[in-house]
DNA sequence: AAATATAATTAGGCTTACCTAACTATTAAA
DNA sequence: TTTAATAGTTAGGTAAGCCTAATTATATTT
């Protein structure tokens, strides 16, 4: 019984690991994160452990176990699935099929998910520049590297942003960044690191 | 707050009335239909009779206020536009979609069912022949009659079913039985009712 | 190291949505 | 019309998910 909220704290703990295996997850963390008091992500890891989805404990923090990765890299995956398809096929703006795709995810049918991954093209990157999870929970290869990292005169694409929020998003489409845009560094300010571009 | 299950049982109130202002709606009945038991209903009732969605008495049974309708009819509407969207645009078979729409119908967000609304082109009918209600919660008109009412060597059209289940719809499907297809009652078997066609 | 701040945890409470068991009212049958 | 069957209701219980308040651990300052 995966149910709703369940999901949704795997795919959290997913979320804030970030790929770093030494990143701890505070209860408070996710709690933060979710939206809810510290103790009742308490309540929930011990389910979670006792289902052994994750590991816990106060030093380490929530680390997913293998079949708990695998349940949240599939909700990442509808996810994102949903949000290529509202961005393509429904003609969504950028910022936003994040909201509707958080609904979308929980939505319980292998079937619609093949079917619209089929229409979108079985692509390995969503309209963030997010890669897809495969039905098998692997990650599409990619070399993304972040901006901030890059130096003067770098020649670069933009192939993903890592914030997703709308003032954000909404603010690159003001400054006419899109998804696979060509930008120089022109100039780094060694003041406060902003970039022209 | 509406909720899914309030919407649930809106919707279920809507479904077992079927358009007959005199049918009483009892809590069994709606237990059985919503698979819970009448104690429970019987609880969610009196919530729904607070919130003046519902009158509810053992004798008159339970009917739908208008706000009440208003919330069931936009879930019908919901179902049905995605009915059609799965049916038309995902070619989902005409047995499959009730079951998956059965879970986007709670997905909230009005743009969305704009959109798919718009994309299937903004059809009065959905696949089983079923009005799909207005924003406002009006019914588009049609002259459906039970084929059950008909008499020998009338010629009619399949406009749509009454029984959703997937049986039986395979079983439509087996007899070559499609929506919009001319049907001519042949001959009616006095002893079953059952019609040769 | 003691004092303070922050994080983790425990205890106890609330609401929703379900249940069973027991009781009462209504309806149908003998 | 009394009896039996069914429907409606009440009482009381459980689990999930949330909470606040209080307590205990850990970290950070001074």
């Amino acid at each position: 019984m995966k149910t709703y909220r369940e999901e949704n704290y795997l795919k959290a703990i997913y979320q804030l690991t970030n790929d770093d295996k030494n990143k701890i997850v505070s209860a408070t963390e996710i709690a933060n994160w979710l939206e809810v008091k510290p103790p009742t992500v308490l309540e929930k890891l011990a389910i979670l452990v006792k289902k052994e989805y994750i590991t816990y404990n106060k030093f380490d923090g929530a680390k997913l176990s293998l079949s708990g990765k695998e349940i949240a890299l599939n909700i990442v995956r509808r996810h994102r699935i949903w949000e290529t398809y509202l961005y393509k096929e429904l003609k969504f703006s950028w910022s936003e099929v994040h909201e509707i795709a958080e609904q979308l995810e929980h939505v319980n049918s292998d079937q619609l998910i093949d079917k619209i991954y089929d229409v979108i093209g079985k692509p390995d990157f969503d309209p963030h520049g997010d890669p897809i999870p495969n039905k098998q929970g692997k990650l599409p290869k990619s070399d993304r590297r972040p901006l901030s990292k890059s130096i003067k005169g770098c020649r670069c694409v933009v192939l993903g942003v890592s914030e997703h929020s709308e003032v954000f998003l909404n603010y690159l489409t003001e400054l006419k960044i899109g998804l696979n845009d060509k930008l120089i560094v022109e100039q780094i300010n060694t003041y406060d690191d902003s970039m022209k571009l």
